[in-house]
DNA sequence: CTTGTTGTGCAACTTAGGTGGTAGTTGATA
DNA sequence: TATCAACTACCACCTAAGTTGCACAACAAG
């Protein structure tokens, strides 16, 4: 991409912004975003195939990715992971070159940036700025995994539940962030359970005037009261 | 550690050996070394604490650390990953500077290398044979817990029992390797199950020829039949 | 406005697998 | 070689949560 491409400024303000590029010199950024082209795909087209992933690697400048893994004896599906914007994909095949397979499915309308992942495993040696930044994302995105394992094991589908929608609630607005509009099935998915369980859920959490619900749409009304619920079911948890 | 140590050369070599120290050039790994100090613990001590990997990283040099979660409230217990020689502990520490909440337990009688932790991320950029070799060491621990998720969600307790067998079994004696010696408790907590289920998935592969079972120690009577079993019971899992 | 599709709410049913208990074995240690 | 703690085998029971099914609501597309 040259700097008279349509849009560059929007592509480099958006690296700037993420955490792995934000420490990135500016001359340094703009070398490496020489060697991006950008990709646009609408909603629930599949942006990132296993095969591409070990050629590419994307940068997400706009919308969200659902990543996903099958069991196509039962037909059951584990999100284990949802990307959006700044989120690099797939750092798994960037440390060890070999295929990864997953599903990957546009949840909004996209925007990527596309670079040959071999070009970034230079990058790595060559601008220790974006290795040294790359590092701490790595931790996070291993403790994200060792901590789906966990929650699975440890708690039951209740406690999963809540977590998840705590962790992903604005502490300004109330509302969701990444995993709004999503409908019960995609949030089952998420905490490894089924539909009609989170549902269940969520009629008991309306019930008791914990959470507001609309179609595709959730809200906490009283974080504390949830807290406190929360506190009450699982006492030694934090 | 200075060169004139006892054991120097054992551990220089064990490091050598091991795949994050085994592309560091030779007087690299010295000045690496000098750093190090050993220690050791006896079987069923606790030689990690989340506290002390706050400030040193650990090089393990022989016998097994079991890493595990606790949920308090109903005294569950998930085994997350056993250690063996040539890991490093705490590699999530290391690259987030944030607390690890765990329990280590030794297995074993065990050699230890310490060093400060803030020397180790130095090393990430002083020495670039060591930054890229722990690279794909990232990337299998990436994989490893992200197969533990979706395992969890996706697949029964035979399944992922049978898996973690399978995974274990050395090829040639046929005995497990890694988790030789444990207990169906502990089997039990390593894919997140109960100690009895654990015990009757042993039985029925006794009873159909496919396991021999002696106290603390599994072994494969025939891989192949155990391979057509599984595939009969996941026809589309590889 | 009509029609098809997707999401939600609820209820009846099934089951994998977790809980608890007990009796017998093994192996370490004194 | 006796004692004791840890491990294993086996059984009976229970429940969280998964499955199936259906009616209705919302929305999207023609």
């Amino acid at each position: 991409m040259e700097k008279e491409t349509t849009n560059y400024s929007y592509y480099f303000n958006t690296l700037k912004q993420s955490p792995i590029f934000s420490e990135v010199e500016d001359d340094v950024l703009h070398k490496i975003l020489r060697m991006f082209h950008s990709k646009k795909y609408l909603k629930d087209n599949y942006p990132l195939t296993s095969e591409s992933t070990m050629y590419n690697i994307y940068v997400i400048i706009s919308g969200r990715v659902e990543i996903s893994v099958m069991n196509f004896n039962t037909d059951r599906e584990y999100i284990i992971d949802i990307l959006g914007p700044g989120d690099i994909y797939d750092v798994i095949c960037l440390l060890d070159k070999k295929e990864h397979n997953i599903i990957a499915t546009a949840l909004d309308d996209m925007e990527l940036l596309v670079a040959p992942i071999e070009v970034a495993r230079e990058w790595l040696y060559i601008h220790p700025d974006f290795n040294k930044a790359l590092l701490p994302y790595l931790g996070k995105q291993l403790r994200h995994f060792e901590e789906s394992a966990t929650d699975l094991v440890l708690y039951d589908t209740w406690t999963r539940l809540v977590k998840l929608i705590l962790r992903n609630t604005d502490n300004d607005t109330g509302k969701l962030s990444l995993i709004n509009n999503l409908s019960h099935e995609q949030i089952a998915k998420m905490i490894g359970s089924a539909r009609n369980v989170v549902n269940r859920h969520i009629q008991d959490l309306k019930n008791s005037q914990l959470l507001s619900v609309q179609r595709k749409s959730l809200e906490i009304n009283n974080i504390h009261k949830l807290i406190e619920e929360f506190k009450r079911r699982n006492p030694f948890l934090i």
